[in-house]
DNA sequence: ACATGTTCCGGAACACGTTCCTAAAGTACA
DNA sequence: TGTACTTTAGGAACGTGTTCCGGAACATGT
Protein backbone atom coordinates (compact mmCIF):
# COMPACT_ATOMS: atom_id res chain seq x y z
CA UNK A 1 0.00 0.00 0.00
CA UNK A 2 2.51 2.42 0.69
CA UNK A 3 5.35 3.57 -1.25
CA UNK A 4 3.13 5.18 -4.04
CA UNK A 5 4.74 8.32 -2.97
CA UNK A 6 6.57 10.31 -6.14
CA UNK A 7 9.64 10.32 -4.46
CA UNK A 8 12.81 9.55 -6.20
CA UNK A 9 14.04 6.49 -5.44
CA UNK A 10 18.27 7.00 -4.82
CA UNK A 11 20.31 5.25 -7.21
CA UNK A 12 20.47 1.46 -7.68
CA UNK A 13 23.81 1.45 -6.23
CA UNK A 14 24.89 -2.19 -6.27
CA UNK A 15 27.07 -2.13 -3.45
CA UNK A 16 27.06 -5.45 -1.50
CA UNK A 17 24.27 -3.85 0.79
CA UNK A 18 21.20 -6.30 0.71
CA UNK A 19 17.39 -5.28 1.64
CA UNK A 20 15.26 -2.71 0.95
CA UNK A 21 16.97 0.61 -0.10
CA UNK A 22 16.47 3.67 2.01
CA UNK A 23 14.26 6.30 0.95
CA UNK A 24 15.58 8.95 2.94
CA UNK A 25 18.97 10.07 4.19
CA UNK A 26 19.33 11.41 8.64
CA UNK A 27 21.17 14.23 6.55
CA UNK A 28 18.14 14.93 4.58
CA UNK A 29 16.07 14.88 7.93
CA UNK A 30 18.50 17.63 9.52
CA UNK A 31 18.47 19.89 6.42
CA UNK A 32 14.68 20.25 6.72
CA UNK A 33 14.69 20.63 10.32
CA UNK A 34 17.19 23.49 9.87
CA UNK A 35 14.51 24.82 6.61
CA UNK A 36 11.16 24.17 9.06
CA UNK A 37 13.19 26.28 11.42
CA UNK A 38 14.31 29.26 9.84
CA UNK A 39 11.42 29.41 7.82
CA UNK A 40 8.13 29.01 10.46
CA UNK A 41 10.10 29.47 13.81
CA UNK A 42 11.23 26.31 16.71
CA UNK A 43 7.94 26.20 17.60
CA UNK A 44 6.50 24.71 14.39
CA UNK A 45 9.14 21.76 14.13
CA UNK A 46 6.98 18.67 15.16
CA UNK A 47 7.95 15.42 14.34
CA UNK A 48 4.54 14.70 12.22
CA UNK A 49 5.07 18.70 10.33
CA UNK A 50 8.98 17.55 9.43
CA UNK A 51 8.22 14.36 8.28
CA UNK A 52 5.38 16.07 5.96
CA UNK A 53 7.84 18.55 4.51
CA UNK A 54 10.09 15.62 3.28
CA UNK A 55 7.29 13.79 2.21
CA UNK A 56 7.55 10.92 3.84
CA UNK A 57 5.75 9.11 7.21
CA UNK A 58 5.85 10.16 10.23
CA UNK A 59 7.34 6.76 11.66
CA UNK A 60 9.58 6.58 9.14
CA UNK A 61 11.86 9.27 11.25
CA UNK A 62 12.48 6.59 13.56
CA UNK A 63 14.62 5.28 11.70
CA UNK A 64 16.82 7.21 11.86
CA UNK A 65 16.54 9.08 14.73
CA UNK A 66 16.08 7.49 18.29
CA UNK A 67 14.20 10.41 19.18
CA UNK A 68 13.27 14.09 19.03
CA UNK A 69 15.55 15.08 21.39
CA UNK A 70 18.49 13.45 19.55
CA UNK A 71 17.25 15.16 16.55
CA UNK A 72 17.94 18.64 18.04
CA UNK A 73 20.99 17.74 20.02
CA UNK A 74 22.18 16.76 16.49
CA UNK A 75 20.89 20.22 15.14
CA UNK A 76 22.98 21.93 18.20
CA UNK A 77 26.18 19.49 17.23
CA UNK A 78 25.55 20.74 13.55
CA UNK A 79 25.46 24.06 14.77
CA UNK A 80 28.18 24.23 17.11
CA UNK A 81 30.15 22.55 14.18
CA UNK A 82 29.60 25.61 11.62
CA UNK A 83 31.23 28.17 14.43
CA UNK A 84 33.83 30.24 13.92
CA UNK A 85 36.81 28.24 15.96
CA UNK A 86 38.22 31.86 17.52
CA UNK A 87 41.47 32.43 18.15
CA UNK A 88 42.54 30.91 21.44
CA UNK A 89 45.15 33.61 23.64
CA UNK A 90 48.18 32.28 25.25
CA UNK A 91 47.44 32.80 28.41
CA UNK A 92 45.84 29.48 29.46
CA UNK A 93 43.21 31.17 31.92
CA UNK A 94 42.17 33.71 28.89
CA UNK A 95 41.81 30.34 26.62
CA UNK A 96 39.27 28.92 29.04
CA UNK A 97 37.62 32.47 28.97
CA UNK A 98 37.42 32.35 25.21
CA UNK A 99 35.95 28.84 25.21
CA UNK A 100 33.37 28.68 27.25
CA UNK A 101 32.44 32.12 25.95
CA UNK A 102 31.71 31.02 22.35
CA UNK A 103 29.94 27.85 23.11
CA UNK A 104 27.59 30.13 25.39
CA UNK A 105 27.57 33.06 22.86
CA UNK A 106 26.46 29.75 20.50
CA UNK A 107 23.89 28.31 22.58
CA UNK A 108 21.97 31.88 23.57
CA UNK A 109 21.78 33.28 19.84
CA UNK A 110 19.79 30.32 19.08
CA UNK A 111 17.25 30.36 21.56
CA UNK A 112 15.76 26.52 20.61
CA UNK A 113 19.66 25.56 21.38
CA UNK A 114 18.48 25.92 24.67
CA UNK A 115 15.66 23.01 24.73
CA UNK A 116 18.56 20.72 23.54
CA UNK A 117 20.31 21.39 27.07
CA UNK A 118 17.34 19.50 28.72
CA UNK A 119 18.32 16.56 26.92
CA UNK A 120 19.69 13.92 29.24
CA UNK A 121 23.30 13.87 29.08
CA UNK A 122 23.92 16.47 26.83
CA UNK A 123 27.72 17.10 27.36
CA UNK A 124 27.52 13.45 26.63
CA UNK A 125 26.47 13.51 23.23
CA UNK A 126 28.40 16.30 21.77
CA UNK A 127 30.44 15.41 18.70
CA UNK A 128 34.11 16.27 17.87
CA UNK A 129 32.80 19.60 16.94
CA UNK A 130 31.93 20.89 20.23
CA UNK A 131 33.94 18.43 22.29
CA UNK A 132 37.20 21.05 21.10
CA UNK A 133 35.41 23.76 23.74
CA UNK A 134 35.85 20.83 26.57
CA UNK A 135 39.04 20.02 25.89
CA UNK A 136 40.13 23.69 25.29
CA UNK A 137 38.94 24.22 28.89
CA UNK A 138 40.27 20.98 30.38
CA UNK A 139 43.66 21.49 29.05
CA UNK A 140 43.54 25.04 30.20
CA UNK A 141 43.16 24.24 33.86
CA UNK A 142 45.96 21.52 33.92
CA UNK A 143 48.13 24.51 32.25
CA UNK A 144 47.03 26.92 34.79
CA UNK A 145 48.18 24.40 36.95
CA UNK A 146 45.48 21.76 37.82
CA UNK A 147 45.42 18.35 38.35
CA UNK A 148 43.50 15.99 35.83
CA UNK A 149 40.57 16.01 38.38
CA UNK A 150 40.76 19.16 39.68
CA UNK A 151 40.53 20.28 35.77
CA UNK A 152 37.23 18.41 35.43
CA UNK A 153 36.03 20.06 38.36
CA UNK A 154 36.89 23.71 36.48
CA UNK A 155 34.86 22.54 33.37
CA UNK A 156 32.01 21.21 35.21
CA UNK A 157 31.35 24.16 36.98
CA UNK A 158 31.96 26.16 34.44
CA UNK A 159 28.97 24.33 32.49
CA UNK A 160 26.42 24.55 35.16
CA UNK A 161 27.08 28.10 35.22
CA UNK A 162 26.78 28.34 31.88
CA UNK A 163 23.77 26.23 31.58
CA UNK A 164 22.09 27.88 34.27
CA UNK A 165 22.56 30.88 32.72
CA UNK A 166 20.75 30.39 29.19
CA UNK A 167 18.29 28.54 30.68
CA UNK A 168 17.16 30.33 32.94
CA UNK A 169 17.37 33.17 30.67
CA UNK A 170 15.59 31.55 27.72
CA UNK A 171 13.05 30.23 29.98
CA UNK A 172 12.53 34.16 31.63
CA UNK A 173 11.82 35.04 28.22
CA UNK A 174 9.37 33.06 26.84
CA UNK A 175 7.28 33.49 30.09
CA UNK A 176 7.92 37.64 29.32
CA UNK A 177 6.46 36.64 25.44
CA UNK A 178 3.54 35.16 27.10
CA UNK A 179 2.59 37.32 30.24
CA UNK A 180 3.47 40.62 28.10
CA UNK A 181 4.67 43.09 31.01
CA UNK A 182 8.31 43.06 32.00
CA UNK A 183 7.85 43.10 35.70
CA UNK A 184 5.10 40.19 35.75
CA UNK A 185 8.47 38.03 34.19
CA UNK A 186 9.90 38.01 37.54
CA UNK A 187 7.15 38.43 39.79
CA UNK A 188 7.97 40.74 41.99
CA UNK A 189 5.41 43.33 42.41
CA UNK A 190 2.66 42.73 44.63
CA UNK A 191 5.06 41.50 47.84
CA UNK A 192 4.87 42.20 51.17
CA UNK A 193 7.24 45.40 52.17
CA UNK A 194 7.25 43.95 55.80
CA UNK A 195 8.35 40.60 54.75
CA UNK A 196 10.77 41.45 51.99
CA UNK A 197 12.04 44.84 52.45
CA UNK A 198 14.81 45.15 49.90
CA UNK A 199 12.42 42.84 47.60
CA UNK A 200 10.06 45.62 47.66
CA UNK A 201 12.40 47.70 47.31
CA UNK A 202 14.18 46.79 43.87
CA UNK A 203 10.81 46.27 42.29
CA UNK A 204 11.27 47.98 38.62
CA UNK A 205 15.17 47.23 39.16
CA UNK A 206 14.92 43.64 38.26
CA UNK A 207 13.84 43.61 34.44
CA UNK A 208 16.35 46.64 34.21
CA UNK A 209 19.17 44.16 35.38
CA UNK A 210 18.14 40.87 34.27
CA UNK A 211 18.93 42.89 30.71
CA UNK A 212 22.84 43.31 31.51
CA UNK A 213 24.60 40.74 29.88
CA UNK A 214 27.06 39.50 32.62
CA UNK A 215 28.41 36.53 31.60
CA UNK A 216 31.82 36.79 30.44
CA UNK A 217 32.73 39.16 33.99
CA UNK A 218 30.82 36.81 35.88
CA UNK A 219 32.59 33.49 33.97
CA UNK A 220 36.38 35.35 34.96
CA UNK A 221 34.98 35.56 38.68
CA UNK A 222 34.31 31.91 38.51
CA UNK A 223 37.53 30.98 36.72
CA UNK A 224 39.95 32.98 38.67
CA UNK A 225 37.88 31.57 41.76
CA UNK A 226 38.50 28.20 40.92
CA UNK A 227 41.80 28.08 39.81
CA UNK A 228 42.98 30.22 42.72
CA UNK A 229 41.27 27.50 44.87
CA UNK A 230 43.00 24.46 43.03
CA UNK A 231 46.66 26.16 43.56
CA UNK A 232 45.98 26.61 47.56
CA UNK A 233 47.83 23.54 48.84
CA UNK A 234 44.85 21.92 51.22
CA UNK B 1 -2.34 39.69 37.10
CA UNK B 2 -1.91 36.07 37.71
CA UNK B 3 -1.33 36.56 41.54
CA UNK B 4 -1.25 32.52 42.44
CA UNK B 5 0.37 34.23 45.13
CA UNK B 6 -1.96 36.05 47.28
CA UNK B 7 -4.33 32.62 46.65
CA UNK B 8 -5.45 32.02 50.41
CA UNK B 9 -8.58 30.83 50.42
CA UNK B 10 -9.30 27.02 51.77
CA UNK B 11 -12.71 27.60 52.49
CA UNK B 12 -15.22 26.65 50.07
CA UNK B 13 -16.53 30.33 50.50
CA UNK B 14 -19.68 29.07 52.84
CA UNK B 15 -21.92 32.25 52.10
CA UNK B 16 -23.55 34.83 49.49
CA UNK B 17 -21.92 32.94 47.09
CA UNK B 18 -24.12 31.85 43.72
CA UNK B 19 -23.71 29.22 40.96
CA UNK B 20 -22.50 25.22 41.58
CA UNK B 21 -20.38 24.71 44.79
CA UNK B 22 -16.96 23.08 43.77
CA UNK B 23 -16.57 19.30 44.40
CA UNK B 24 -12.81 19.41 44.87
CA UNK B 25 -10.47 22.08 46.23
CA UNK B 26 -7.24 23.19 44.94
CA UNK B 27 -5.22 22.25 48.17
CA UNK B 28 -7.11 18.68 47.64
CA UNK B 29 -4.97 18.10 44.33
CA UNK B 30 -1.86 19.25 45.71
CA UNK B 31 -2.43 16.44 48.59
CA UNK B 32 -2.98 13.88 45.81
CA UNK B 33 -0.12 14.64 43.65
CA UNK B 34 2.28 14.17 46.93
CA UNK B 35 0.66 11.53 47.97
CA UNK B 36 0.63 10.00 44.15
CA UNK B 37 4.23 10.93 44.22
CA UNK B 38 5.42 9.41 47.27
CA UNK B 39 3.69 6.49 46.93
CA UNK B 40 4.55 5.46 43.29
CA UNK B 41 6.77 7.83 42.24
CA UNK B 42 7.51 11.19 40.43
CA UNK B 43 7.15 9.56 36.98
CA UNK B 44 3.64 7.73 37.62
CA UNK B 45 2.36 11.89 38.30
CA UNK B 46 -0.09 12.02 35.03
CA UNK B 47 -3.03 14.40 34.79
CA UNK B 48 -5.31 11.68 34.13
CA UNK B 49 -3.56 9.75 36.69
CA UNK B 50 -3.70 12.42 39.73
CA UNK B 51 -7.63 13.05 38.74
CA UNK B 52 -8.87 9.38 38.71
CA UNK B 53 -6.81 9.35 42.55
CA UNK B 54 -9.15 11.93 43.47
CA UNK B 55 -12.29 10.42 41.42
CA UNK B 56 -13.05 13.37 39.48
CA UNK B 57 -12.93 14.36 35.65
CA UNK B 58 -9.66 14.85 33.89
CA UNK B 59 -10.14 18.04 32.53
CA UNK B 60 -11.32 19.25 35.81
CA UNK B 61 -7.94 19.47 37.16
CA UNK B 62 -7.56 22.54 34.80
CA UNK B 63 -10.31 24.55 36.68
CA UNK B 64 -8.03 24.73 40.04
CA UNK B 65 -4.46 24.55 38.45
CA UNK B 66 -3.51 26.47 34.82
CA UNK B 67 -1.29 23.45 33.75
CA UNK B 68 0.96 20.64 35.46
CA UNK B 69 4.01 22.79 35.12
CA UNK B 70 1.64 25.47 37.33
CA UNK B 71 1.08 22.16 39.63
CA UNK B 72 4.78 21.47 39.93
CA UNK B 73 5.91 25.03 40.63
CA UNK B 74 3.29 25.06 43.43
CA UNK B 75 4.53 21.41 44.84
CA UNK B 76 7.66 23.02 45.09
CA UNK B 77 6.78 25.86 46.97
CA UNK B 78 4.65 23.85 49.03
CA UNK B 79 7.70 22.09 49.56
CA UNK B 80 10.13 24.90 50.35
CA UNK B 81 7.50 25.95 52.86
CA UNK B 82 7.84 23.22 55.22
CA UNK B 83 11.86 23.50 55.06
CA UNK B 84 12.89 24.48 57.94
CA UNK B 85 14.48 27.64 58.53
CA UNK B 86 18.14 27.35 58.71
CA UNK B 87 19.42 29.50 61.60
CA UNK B 88 21.16 32.76 59.81
CA UNK B 89 24.93 33.29 60.94
CA UNK B 90 25.52 37.49 61.41
CA UNK B 91 27.84 37.66 58.60
CA UNK B 92 25.94 38.68 55.65
CA UNK B 93 28.62 36.50 53.30
CA UNK B 94 27.91 33.52 55.25
CA UNK B 95 24.06 34.27 55.10
CA UNK B 96 24.02 34.92 51.64
CA UNK B 97 25.56 31.07 51.23
CA UNK B 98 23.55 28.78 53.85
CA UNK B 99 20.34 30.79 52.35
CA UNK B 100 21.91 29.45 48.99
CA UNK B 101 22.70 26.19 50.17
CA UNK B 102 19.35 25.72 51.77
CA UNK B 103 17.82 26.00 48.47
CA UNK B 104 19.90 23.82 46.92
CA UNK B 105 19.66 21.14 48.98
CA UNK B 106 16.09 21.23 48.60
CA UNK B 107 15.89 21.36 44.90
CA UNK B 108 18.51 18.75 45.05
CA UNK B 109 16.98 16.14 47.41
CA UNK B 110 13.37 15.92 45.33
CA UNK B 111 14.77 14.75 42.29
CA UNK B 112 11.40 15.84 40.78
CA UNK B 113 11.93 19.32 41.55
CA UNK B 114 14.20 19.96 39.01
CA UNK B 115 11.37 19.45 36.74
CA UNK B 116 9.68 22.74 37.99
CA UNK B 117 12.77 24.53 37.28
CA UNK B 118 12.52 24.51 33.73
CA UNK B 119 9.24 25.69 34.03
CA UNK B 120 9.05 29.07 32.44
CA UNK B 121 9.96 32.02 35.01
CA UNK B 122 10.37 29.67 37.67
CA UNK B 123 11.81 32.28 40.12
CA UNK B 124 8.48 34.66 39.73
CA UNK B 125 6.19 32.26 40.49
CA UNK B 126 7.79 31.37 43.99
CA UNK B 127 5.81 31.80 47.05
CA UNK B 128 6.45 33.82 50.19
CA UNK B 129 7.30 30.79 51.69
CA UNK B 130 10.26 30.62 48.99
CA UNK B 131 10.82 34.15 48.56
CA UNK B 132 13.15 34.56 51.84
CA UNK B 133 15.62 32.98 50.63
CA UNK B 134 15.59 35.72 47.75
CA UNK B 135 15.08 38.18 50.19
CA UNK B 136 17.79 36.99 52.62
CA UNK B 137 20.42 36.93 49.48
CA UNK B 138 19.41 40.22 48.35
CA UNK B 139 19.45 41.73 51.94
CA UNK B 140 22.92 40.03 52.50
CA UNK B 141 24.42 41.41 49.54
CA UNK B 142 23.62 44.64 50.24
CA UNK B 143 24.57 44.48 53.96
CA UNK B 144 27.98 43.48 52.40
CA UNK B 145 28.21 46.73 50.25
CA UNK B 146 26.76 45.84 47.59
CA UNK B 147 24.04 48.66 45.55
CA UNK B 148 20.90 47.30 45.04
CA UNK B 149 21.86 46.77 41.72
CA UNK B 150 24.89 44.66 42.19
CA UNK B 151 23.02 42.62 44.92
CA UNK B 152 19.79 41.52 42.28
CA UNK B 153 23.28 40.30 39.79
CA UNK B 154 24.32 38.78 42.80
CA UNK B 155 21.36 36.60 43.67
CA UNK B 156 20.63 36.23 39.60
CA UNK B 157 24.39 34.60 39.12
CA UNK B 158 23.96 32.70 42.55
CA UNK B 159 20.37 31.31 41.00
CA UNK B 160 22.27 31.33 37.80
CA UNK B 161 24.85 28.47 38.96
CA UNK B 162 22.70 26.72 41.37
CA UNK B 163 19.93 25.68 38.77
CA UNK B 164 22.61 24.58 35.97
CA UNK B 165 24.24 22.46 39.28
CA UNK B 166 20.93 20.48 40.23
CA UNK B 167 19.52 20.67 36.64
CA UNK B 168 22.46 18.83 35.01
CA UNK B 169 23.15 16.72 37.40
CA UNK B 170 19.45 15.28 37.45
CA UNK B 171 19.21 14.99 34.33
CA UNK B 172 22.78 12.92 33.86
CA UNK B 173 21.26 10.56 37.10
CA UNK B 174 18.43 10.17 34.88
CA UNK B 175 20.59 9.19 31.58
CA UNK B 176 22.94 6.83 33.93
CA UNK B 177 19.74 5.30 35.27
CA UNK B 178 19.05 3.83 31.74
CA UNK B 179 22.08 4.23 29.79
CA UNK B 180 23.54 1.67 33.41
CA UNK B 181 27.44 3.12 32.50
CA UNK B 182 28.84 5.46 34.08
CA UNK B 183 31.25 6.28 31.84
CA UNK B 184 28.55 6.09 28.79
CA UNK B 185 26.95 8.83 31.16
CA UNK B 186 28.96 11.24 30.15
CA UNK B 187 30.03 9.40 26.56
CA UNK B 188 33.64 10.49 27.10
CA UNK B 189 34.82 6.98 25.87
CA UNK B 190 36.54 6.42 22.33
CA UNK B 191 37.31 9.90 21.82
CA UNK B 192 39.92 10.39 19.31
CA UNK B 193 43.43 11.10 21.76
CA UNK B 194 45.13 12.55 18.85
CA UNK B 195 42.17 15.22 19.11
CA UNK B 196 41.59 15.33 22.64
CA UNK B 197 44.47 14.57 24.44
CA UNK B 198 43.58 15.72 27.44
CA UNK B 199 39.63 14.17 27.75
CA UNK B 200 40.98 10.91 26.64
CA UNK B 201 43.39 11.08 29.41
CA UNK B 202 41.03 11.72 32.24
CA UNK B 203 38.78 9.19 30.86
CA UNK B 204 37.71 7.33 34.02
CA UNK B 205 38.55 10.05 35.80
CA UNK B 206 35.22 11.91 35.28
CA UNK B 207 32.49 9.99 36.85
CA UNK B 208 34.68 9.30 40.04
CA UNK B 209 34.92 13.30 39.94
CA UNK B 210 31.22 13.66 39.33
CA UNK B 211 30.30 11.79 42.38
CA UNK B 212 31.74 15.00 44.71
CA UNK B 213 29.13 17.33 45.93
CA UNK B 214 31.54 20.69 45.84
CA UNK B 215 28.76 22.88 45.64
CA UNK B 216 29.07 24.71 49.05
CA UNK B 217 32.97 25.67 47.95
CA UNK B 218 31.83 26.79 44.54
CA UNK B 219 29.25 28.80 45.59
CA UNK B 220 31.72 30.32 48.33
CA UNK B 221 33.77 31.47 45.54
CA UNK B 222 31.55 32.80 43.24
CA UNK B 223 29.88 34.83 46.29
CA UNK B 224 33.40 35.93 47.40
CA UNK B 225 34.27 36.62 43.81
CA UNK B 226 30.84 38.92 43.18
CA UNK B 227 31.42 40.69 46.20
CA UNK B 228 34.61 41.44 45.62
CA UNK B 229 33.93 42.62 42.29
CA UNK B 230 31.12 45.20 43.30
CA UNK B 231 32.55 46.97 46.10
CA UNK B 232 36.38 47.12 43.22
CA UNK B 233 35.59 50.67 41.88
CA UNK B 234 35.14 51.00 38.63
C1' DA C 1 -43.31 27.00 39.90
C1' DC C 2 -40.44 28.81 36.46
C1' DA C 3 -36.90 31.54 34.44
C1' DT C 4 -32.44 33.74 34.92
C1' DG C 5 -27.75 34.23 36.21
C1' DT C 6 -23.65 32.17 37.68
C1' DT C 7 -20.30 28.88 38.63
C1' DC C 8 -18.33 24.45 38.07
C1' DC C 9 -17.89 19.69 36.00
C1' DG C 10 -16.25 16.55 32.59
C1' DG C 11 -16.65 13.95 28.01
C1' DA C 12 -15.08 14.57 23.32
C1' DA C 13 -11.45 15.76 20.76
C1' DC C 14 -6.82 17.51 19.41
C1' DA C 15 -1.72 17.62 18.71
C1' DC C 16 2.09 15.82 20.44
C1' DG C 17 6.05 12.15 20.82
C1' DT C 18 6.58 7.43 20.46
C1' DT C 19 6.15 2.11 19.84
C1' DC C 20 4.48 -2.07 17.37
C1' DC C 21 3.88 -4.67 13.74
C1' DT C 22 3.14 -5.81 8.99
C1' DA C 23 4.00 -4.93 4.29
C1' DA C 24 7.18 -3.29 0.73
C1' DA C 25 11.44 -3.36 -1.86
C1' DG C 26 15.41 -4.71 -2.52
C1' DT C 27 19.61 -8.67 -2.98
C1' DA C 28 21.35 -13.51 -3.17
C1' DC C 29 21.09 -17.97 -4.37
C1' DA C 30 18.50 -22.09 -6.23
C1' DT D 1 11.87 -17.75 -12.45
C1' DG D 2 11.12 -18.35 -7.85
C1' DT D 3 12.11 -18.67 -3.06
C1' DA D 4 14.54 -17.03 0.96
C1' DC D 5 16.59 -13.51 3.41
C1' DT D 6 17.34 -8.74 4.76
C1' DT D 7 16.42 -4.12 5.48
C1' DT D 8 13.39 -0.14 5.35
C1' DA D 9 8.65 2.18 5.26
C1' DG D 10 4.68 3.67 7.43
C1' DG D 11 -0.26 2.95 9.21
C1' DA D 12 -2.56 1.96 13.52
C1' DA D 13 -2.62 2.87 18.04
C1' DC D 14 -1.13 4.38 22.70
C1' DG D 15 -0.39 7.76 26.51
C1' DT D 16 0.53 12.34 27.24
C1' DG D 17 -0.91 17.48 28.27
C1' DT D 18 -4.45 20.54 26.99
C1' DT D 19 -8.72 23.08 25.00
C1' DC D 20 -13.72 23.39 23.83
C1' DC D 21 -18.16 23.40 24.92
C1' DG D 22 -22.49 21.60 26.51
C1' DG D 23 -24.71 20.81 30.47
C1' DA D 24 -25.18 20.11 35.66
C1' DA D 25 -25.87 22.28 40.09
C1' DC D 26 -26.60 25.85 42.80
C1' DA D 27 -28.70 30.92 44.34
C1' DT D 28 -31.81 34.39 43.23
C1' DG D 29 -35.64 36.90 41.09
C1' DT D 30 -40.56 36.70 39.30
Amino acid sequence: MPGQRDRREPAPTPTGRTGRPRSTSRAEILAAARRVIDEDGWETLTVRRLAAEIGIGTTTLYHHVHNKDDLVVELVNQHLDQLARPELPDDPRERIVVAATTMHDALTNWAWAAEALTADGFIGRLGDSALWIVETIVAGAVAAGCTQGQAVDVFRNIWYYTVGEVLVRARSDRRRARVGSADLAFGLDGLDPSRQPQLAAIGDLWPERTALDLYPRVLRIIVDGLLAEAARPV
